[in-house]
DNA sequence: CTCGCAACCTACCGACTATTCGGTAATCGT
DNA sequence: ACGATTACCGAATAGTCGGTAGGTTGCGAG
């Protein structure tokens, strides 16, 4: 059936992992398809062989990296429940791949803009992520969170957590302890009741 | 000396507001001097008389956006010091100011890319931002945060939450209430000492 | 009333954009 | 060996980009 057996999908591959690349160092809007198709030695048009636009090759590029970042949070929970600490321990993986976040910070806010075809991926992504978080949440530390917050207002808050700290690491990476700082919020939510007066 | 006393300066102004608006919507690279020109009624070149490239454009517009920002800041702050609540009120300013937060949000994202205009702005920004913030919170809560946390932590964190919050909330501005949601963070803030088991 | 300059404009440049069309060469199953 | 399919590439389309050069117009100062 297939001439080469699985050489288009390994070509797929090829062409996904550049475009990541290039998104990371340009923004989709800055990237331009003959840049990626330079990186994996084809012309412009031997991209669009195997993707048929840029707004589908993107589709593609979130697609697969939402995969493997599932693979890396899901890998250590092996077995067990995933945790809170699986998560500090996502946000100290990510510390070593400034790339990956750099892709993911810039495309997660161009998406904010009108008809960027990565909007409904990223509205998407972050609904589900809250509620799955929420429930992460709750199942280590109950309902009963410091000064009465619920799971549904530490979940959007440990998101905007991660991404503002990936931004001002990017910008500052010698000042801003990434990891250290995510586990200070986690310490914040951990936190015993208050006591009233 | 000048002919229509300050027509200049007026003009200058129109087009950064334009600029402000197509950055918004378009993000800078996306953005075309073209269509800020289109905006104020000029030619490209019209806008390139007033301001001799696209990098000092952004310059000036960032520029601007700071000095409006700090006059919404002080202004309440007036005759007393700023807390953390005239800072909340910030968040609830811009929840009601989509143009701008989404401008900024892009632009700081962007901003990470290498060679970027903004990035120098960005990163000063930040830097002086968290050693002022560090400050608020040691006035209004001392150097006693929960969890053991410094007011040199709580600072980037507060950030972090005010633009991941932001991200959120714009693609999704009926899931997030964003100024509800930073209170809770504050709160977590204030929570008193824990109690040890 | 004239000089000079500010405020624009048209015209243009070279480079780059995504996408389409029409090929060619290699390789596959048969 | 042969038709079909795949994997490309060259060239062209129809723009857009930021920026420059060189003008024209109209107002203000002298």
């Amino acid at each position: 059936m297939v001439r080469r057996r699985g050489a288009r999908e390994n070509r797929r591959e090829e062409i996904l992992l550049a475009a990541l690349d290039v998104f990371a160092e340009r923004g989709y809007t800055g990237a331009s398809i003959a840049s990626i198709a330079e990186r994996v030695g084809l012309s412009q048009q031997g991209v669009l062989h195997y993707f048929p636009s840029k707004d589908r090759l993107l589709a593609e590029v979130l697609r697969l990296r939402d995969e493997r970042n599932l693979d890396v949070l899901v890998l250590p929970g092996e077995g067990g429940a995933i945790t809170l600490e699986t998560v500090a321990g996502l946000v100290e993986y990510n510390a070593q791949r400034r790339g990956i976040v750099q892709s993911f910070t810039v495309l997660s806010a161009e998406s904010v803009l009108e008809d960027h075809p990565a909007r409904d991926f990223f509205k998407e992504r972050y609904g589900t992520s809250r509620a799955w978080m929420a429930e992460v949440i709750r199942a280590e530390l109950g309902d009963e969170l410091p000064a009465g917050l619920t799971p549904e207002q530490a979940a959007p808050l440990m998101f905007a957590v991660m991404d503002g700290l990936q931004l001002q690491w990017l910008l500052a990476p010698d000042d801003i302890d990434m990891p250290g700082l995510f586990r200070a919020f986690l310490s914040l939510l951990r936190a015993r009741r208050s006591v009233s007066e």
